[in-house]
DNA sequence: ATATTTAAAGCTATAAAAGCAATAAATGCT
DNA sequence: AGCATTTATTGCTTTTATAGCTTTAAATAT
């Protein structure tokens, strides 16, 4: 994956922007330099480069935080290209079968969720596409459906030295769970507080991105279910890579 | 803006992720090299480089697509800074005094529009956050209204030598249209078919996003509403400001 | 108004890209 | 299926861009 030359540079700026992106307010360059522990020149540098790029934005008080760029660039991959918009259909079909459960089609970054289509009962389906929302992977059936698609390497990487969410023995407890969940092929948790309700995850082939249902599902349909998760996600894959 | 000494590996960098997001399906290394007349190691570096960084994906067949890193970099920028979450409610007081009007909130990237907040009349307000929609910069008030915060010569740069949506003149059509609302400080534009939707936008004072009304506008009721979107403009920086 | 902090630029050493050449891996063609 | 062509990937050397120190300027706080 990781090439025999990486460009550092490029490394060093997308720390910068994942550091604006987590931060609850605009940042000083000084105040990120020391977040990422870089010389504050550095950071300056990067920043105002990002800055001239238009992915970070400097407002009055000079403070940074994320830019037009970020948003434009996500919906111009979502819109610009038939990929996506191809999804829509076989995902209505799905909702179709499946009347009372939201579905949704996420992907999954440093131990965030993000879900980029997201149908619930009754919804139009212009308002399900085109979505960003965001959740702890962890606590997410498709974080975890994409999660056990990695190596135990980069799992660790990803949560070591962090509190996990919805694992509160830790490391070894999670890998344990992608684990079962890695050899099953779906992921299945409860979803909220009542009992009834779960959420099942299943990732795709490439493991780009995972697709749930939610709802009120009964154990026993859970293997039907999953069968036609894996036959939608194959619809999708084809639909988009045709 | 530009910093005396840009990185311009970064630049090259994020060059990639557009020429990537634009294209209508996942590139070679080599197509990328040749759109952005980079030599093709550089690009092959490059992408790998974002690939192992997640904000790039490569799939089976080795073609390189925008991977996760991009959306959830945007969701956590719209959701765990309290930022972004601030502006749900001044926009819900805004459609409640004009309910049968549509808002929305976006950015303006190199001639594209994204709204990150789009509330149609009668949508709960849970599904007005954290929208990605795309629209061209000059067929949409909001781009207008960003665009005429933009230099003359940021204008010329970003539409120069391709056509320009809605303005089949030309540029200098363009950039007059720009010159009049900037002196009047909100862009009306005819929205549909029909000749009785407008769409109304202003720009925030940051000059980072604009606020826009959409729907059955009469002429004489413009100064009014204009008025109440720069009063909603200052609810919205000084919650996500303090 | 003054002191302190942060931003930005200049400059040089150095480390990191650029780009060529070579090899390996795919892909396409017959 | 086997050969030819294209693409991907690495190694190596040169060159160039970045790192980081120092200095100056601009904000911000006191």
């Amino acid at each position: 994956m990781l090439p025999a030359q990486p460009n550092q540079s490029l490394i060093e700026g997308i720390r910068c922007l994942q550091a604006l992106s987590l931060s609850e307010k605009p940042l000083r360059s000084i105040e990120v330099s020391r977040l990422l522990k870089v010389e504050s020149t550095k950071a300056h540098r990067l920043l105002k480069t990002l800055a001239h790029l238009g992915l970070v934005h400097q407002g009055g008080n000079r403070k940074f935080q994320v830019g037009p760029g970020l948003p434009v660039l996500v919906a111009q991959s979502l819109y610009s290209a038939p990929l996506w918009r191809s999804m829509v259909d076989p995902l209505q079909d799905l909702q179709r079968q499946i009347p009372s459960c939201k579905v949704e089609v996420g992907m999954c970054w440093e131990g965030v969720v993000s879900c980029f289509y997201c149908s619930e009962p009754g919804m139009p389906a212009s308002w399900a596409m085109g979505r960003v929302d965001m959740q702890m992977a962890t606590r997410s059936a498709i974080g975890l459906a994409l999660l056990s698609c990695c190596s135990q390497e980069k799992v660790e990487e990803t949560f070591i030295g962090r509190p996990i969410p919805g694992f509160s023995r830790g490391l070894p407890s999670l890998v344990k769970e992608l684990r079962t969940i890695r050899s099953q092929g779906y992921a299945l948790i409860p979803d909220g507080q009542s009992g009834e309700r779960f959420s099942l995850a299943v990732p795709q082939e490439d493991k780009l991105y995972a697709l749930a249902l939610s709802g009120d599902l009964s154990k026993e349909d859970i293997p039907e279910l999953v069968q036609l998760l894996q036959h939608t996600l194959e619809l999708l894959y084809s639909a988009h890579n045709n």
